[in-house]
DNA sequence: TTCATGTGTCATCTTTTTCTTACACGTGAA
DNA sequence: TTCACGTGTAAGAAAAAGATGACACATGAA
């Protein structure tokens, strides 16, 4: 087992969980692809796929790479990676121990005596 | 195949990629609860987690139903439905076939022929 | 009645995410 | 030089999500 931990798999699913992002996952999942084709096929705007692609590297999902093509311009391809995520009541569980608590002081319970 | 459309994958992905709401499933993958029991264990208010359970029902994850207790009172409990998502770049691609996009009145994909 | 338990919602504020616009740099070709 | 194509980033608006506090209602027990 070991799956990721439990911020990993927050980040992976916050990455995934948007339309843009699907698409470009799926587009990837067929062929790699550098940015300005991407953007074009996709209907968006290049500073947007930017962002969206830094969300899914960061989250491990694809990874690209700076080539140079045969005229000389720097090209930067991108391609996904072989995840596979299984999502299971148990397997969130699991994930769930090792997740990093925000630290809003260390009171326990915040005790309400209205 | 047939998982669930891009649409209901995207709000099952969404529910799921939040701390708070990853600790829900995983405190009722154990046992279901009722909602100021669950608040109390898991350090939050009723109404934010109110919030949650709502998103998390919404996405088909959860199940809540009332119930009466022996003293009468009305006790919401909480479960989680047997979910199983297998997300992998080709169950993915096959998913975003079926997202609906906000696109507005652009037909074709326009191929870019440069 | 008052207190403690349970349920829920509303208005508001803060934070994060999403998206656009504008700019910068580099190369090859006309 | 200018144009077309590629890369990237920064600032700010717009939208969505997260979180809080105050409120309302019902029940059983002291």
């Amino acid at each position: 087992m070991s799956g990721p931990t439990g911020d990993d798999l927050v980040e992976m699913l916050a990455a995934l969980a948007n339309p843009i992002r699907l698409r470009i996952v799926a587009t990837l999942a067929g062929r790699r692809d550098y940015v300005s084709q991407l953007a074009r096929e996709l209907g968006v705007s290049r500073p947007l796929l930017h962002m969206h692609l830094r969300r899914l590297e960061a989250a491990g999902l694809i990874t690209g790479r700076l080539e140079l093509s045969e005229d000389g311009k720097a090209m930067k391809y991108y391609e996904v990676t072989d995840f596979d995520l299984h999502l299971t009541a148990s397997a969130i569980a699991e994930a769930a121990q090792t997740l990093t608590m925000p630290d809003p002081g260390k009171g326990p319970a915040p005790k309400e005596s209205t």
